[in-house]
DNA sequence: TAGTGGTCTAGACCACAGA
DNA sequence: CTGTGGTCTAGACCACTAG
């Protein structure tokens, strides 16, 4: 399969241009932005590459890894290097939940879940609860989707006496319609916290990409009328696919 | 120098462990977390990593490079790796600048002006502005430190109508209590934008890193009461080095 | 089964930090 | 100056995807 891509091959005395590898991602990032190469699209093989720039196969993942840094291409597992689809941005001072969002932006969210039980509330879960340790809490992991690509995994976590029997319906859709239609549950506070992260094991695997990947952490702890924690939500984000925006008054 | 790091040398048929530079990676991520190495201190050096565990150099590498990647540790460009000091916490809900939340969280923050001059404004800022292309704007370069670790490099523009002869003064300190105490500009909306970035040349340069680590870009726009952008700010961040937090009432 | 990326080795030379 | 990380080569074998 040849690539639409032309590789300049490797000048000798290029240290004008710095390292070769930024070499490299300059003429594969320019490709991107010509257009010349679609999102969701394929690049050459790596190997392909090595044959067409004449670098060592290392250098040419150097430049890969620095591109995926940058957002601009991902990878599938034993697969090959893919360009990235745009980023969602996500709201979170608007009460609206994954689905919604993304269907706004024009992609299409799906959501799937890969497991859903009632478990003992360890000593930290407890304390964001503010109940006792051991005491039995739902626990549901999901796996979310846009345009077919799996952008983010989640574990969410709500108390059972609050929303009894949560885990015998469908949770494929927007658990924020349900808390709310279903049990009346409001949320009239939302605390987000956000970090830069490598993906640990558990996510990586549920997202089908290697360890360490960079990623985005965002955890929400939504609170009631009551004050108490109707949800607690710890979703991991591939980097490249989430922006948020915060738009708010000032006060004080 | 010896290292306190006890590493043991790789065995031969361990697949059960997964891949050599994980089984490195968590040796290591042993040793800062049971406190033998505090942070701030350095590393043993790459080749001595490699003649203590017999792996090759690459291998080591990668483990770092997954060490850097998870925020634990961080390099000093042909110096060596350092073990990451805590992240501080970000709150855009507050309207407190960069020099207060930092010393409240007990840290030592600083502010270097790079560079202050009058620019034309390019047709993308001129539109943030709400101005013709080429009006004139300050635009300000500083970095930032947190004890003495150089965390950010940012990019400020003002409106020189807004604050005239706001180049003339001292920016090592806070810009927003210079803008609200000597300007009277107060500040009624705040929109912040986040996202996974990889840190592009110049913010590599200013924060001494290699181009590539990865970082967070936090872009904020601060409105004033008269509808007007009173400060619009580029800050790349080190991505260990921060976290962000919103706390707010749901609305609608 | 053929091709892909994932991991690893064992070298080499360079630019720069720091004493 | 010495030691550090930064870059690069030219191989190798493996685990897995996908046709």
């Amino acid at each position: 399969m040849r690539s639409e891509l032309e590789l300049t091959p490797i000048a000798k005395g290029d240290a004008a241009d710095g390292p070769h590898y930024l070499a490299l991602r300059d003429q594969i990032a320019l490709g991107i932005e010509m257009g010349k190469l679609a999102p969701g699209s394929k690049l050459p093989s790596e190997r392909q590459f090595q044959g067409d720039s004449g670098a060592a196969r290392g250098t040419i993942r150097e430049a890969l890894f620095q591109l995926e840094a940058e957002g601009l291409i991902y990878r599938r597992d034993r697969s090959g290097w893919y360009v990235s689809p745009p980023a969602v941005t996500y709201n979170p001072t608007r009460w609206s939940g994954f689905m919604t969002y993304v269907a706004e932006q024009g992609r299409t969210p799906a959501t799937e879940t890969l497991s859903k039980e009632l478990v003992s509330a360890p000593p930290a879960v407890a304390d964001i609860f503010r109940t006792a340790p051991g005491t039995p809490l739902y626990n549901i992991h999901r796996r979310r989707s846009i345009d077919g690509r799996a952008v983010l995994v989640e574990r969410i976590i709500v108390d059972p006496t609050l929303a009894p029997g949560l885990v015998d319906r469908s949770l494929d859709g927007s658990l924020t319609q349900i808390l709310a239609g279903d049990y009346g549950l409001t949320v009239v506070r939302n605390r987000v916290d956000m970090r830069p992260c490598a993906l640990v094991k558990f996510a990586a695997d549920a997202l089908g990409v290697k360890p360490g990947t960079p990623g985005l952490l965002v955890v929400r702890t939504s609170i009631g009328a009551d004050g108490r924690v109707v949800e607690y939500d710890q979703e991991y984000w591939r980097h490249d696919a989430i922006r948020v925006h915060v738009d708010l008054d000032v006060r004080g």
